[in-house]
DNA sequence: TCACCGCCTTGATATGGATCAGGCCGCGAA
DNA sequence: TTCGCGGCCTGATCCATATCAAGGCGGTGA
């Protein structure tokens, strides 16, 4: 720690060491024993990189080496089409592993932007393959991860395909607070780390409306909105708004 | 091939190989060598199954013990929400794999239908996580195809979250014809397989939106319709259409 | 052969969210 | 301190698609 004051501010990398994480039971290694664990240290994450607010990851097009566990700070992601269309296609939080898209092709298919100064742990592809021919419980861990970014996705389906601007931004907040909730804060206390506007690529919306719509809900009584800093005092409710709605 | 009319109809699988599959340069094998393929055989595939159209292959609930190959036939996988909406999130066709979302939790999170009579390989899923971890390129195939899934409901986002319904519309179509022209079929004849009801709920449309759009684009030239069969006729038209509009 | 039924088409009208427009607030720079 | 600007809120109006409604077509079973 006290060494780090040494290293120039524009290093990028430290050593990093899943065995000693405290995201080790909600990121790649659940699952692992204390002796895979150690196994994979310094194998599978070579480097930290750090990542300032509004910086890339990566973008579309950029080749694909590795993919990232998010450390700290916040992520977006996001496809675009030719015509400038832009979608935020996630948001992502401590734990969570993006570039998944990059397999593929061999080159990212999206955009990985920091919506605040962040921290991922950079996991080289060729290793983590190699060392799931090894260590079955990654592979195990691994292809779970893929399946739920899948499922998830086809939540967010569901979301754009069928339901109303009320029902999305209950949905997106109720996930954001779970997922939070999840991590050891607050599930009724966020601060938000994105735009109207992103929220609103998100959830297929435009920016107005997630602002009317958040307006809306704080008259409701469902929750106290101030710029970006959101206290939800009713989940039941948007759980019901969310589930009875008549589509 | 003549032992199959001794076998009771209501038999449900009947042995299979990848090494002798027509399939195998789209579907999982994809990149494996010919000893490969010959040692995955009998091991990855041990049945097929037949499923008759309307019927489920797997449901939303049921325990996840495989995941499946299209061998035969036209699929859809749908989610449902707790208040009956319903979101059709994919089409699948021969040489796919679905059931991916069972992964996860080790259930499954949505239902694949059988949109015509159809016949899949079975693949157990253990089985596939051991042969991944002897096999290489099968593990490497097999986390393309996971990427590529979500990849392409990236994709899919996009269109639900930003495009007018004449560009759903049209991505969907250039989107099916691409894959029928991959499997050797005509890119410009199809014979659609679903509704116009479940084709609006891939979109995020209503089936009376669909049936116009339809019969907006034979009007503009770009193709002929008749129920169910679809003549493109200018291809590059529907790209235009999907590249160039003002979002 | 006829009648029914599912699926589709088309027209008329309604509406949720987009768009356009104006103004406010908080923050950073001069 | 003031200025300017980005992000946000809110009102007025518009429009793409939903909804409601009527009818056609083709396949299927009696």
């Amino acid at each position: 720690m006290d060494q780090s004051v040494f290293r120039p501010l524009h290093t990028p990398s430290c050593g990093a060491a899943c065995s000693s994480c405290n995201l080790r039971e909600i990121c790649l290694p659940v699952g692992l024993t204390k002796a895979e664990l150690e196994h994979i240290d310094n194998r599978l994450v070579a480097v930290r990189r750090k990542v300032v607010r509004g910086d890339t990851l990566y973008r579309a097009g950029d080749r694909f080496e590795s993919v990232y566990a998010v450390w700290t700070g916040f992520f977006k992601t996001c496809v675009s089409s030719k015509d400038g269309r832009d979608q935020v296609t996630g948001f992502h939080m401590g734990g969570e592993l993006i570039g998944l898209d990059g397999i593929d092709t061999g080159f990212h298919e999206a955009d990985a932007v920091a919506l605040e100064d962040s921290q991922v742990c950079v996991i080289p592809y060729a290793e983590l393959e190699s060392l799931s021919l090894e260590v079955a419980s990654l592979q195990q861990q691994f292809h779970k991860i893929m399946s739920h970014e899948i499922v998830s996705n086809h939540g967010v389906m569901l979301l754009l395909g069928s339901m109303h601007a009320e029902q999305r931004l209950a949905a997106f907040l109720l996930n954001l607070t779970h997922r939070l909730q999840a991590r050891g804060f607050s599930a009724s206390s966020v601060l938000l780390r994105m735009s109207r506007e992103e929220i609103g690529s998100f959830l297929g919306l435009k920016l107005e409306t997630i602002s009317r719509t958040f307006s809306k809900f704080q008259n409701e009584g469902l929750l106290f909105v101030r710029h970006r800093q959101i206290q939800v005092t009713d989940p039941l409710g948007l759980q019901q708004l969310l589930d009875g709605a008549t589509a």
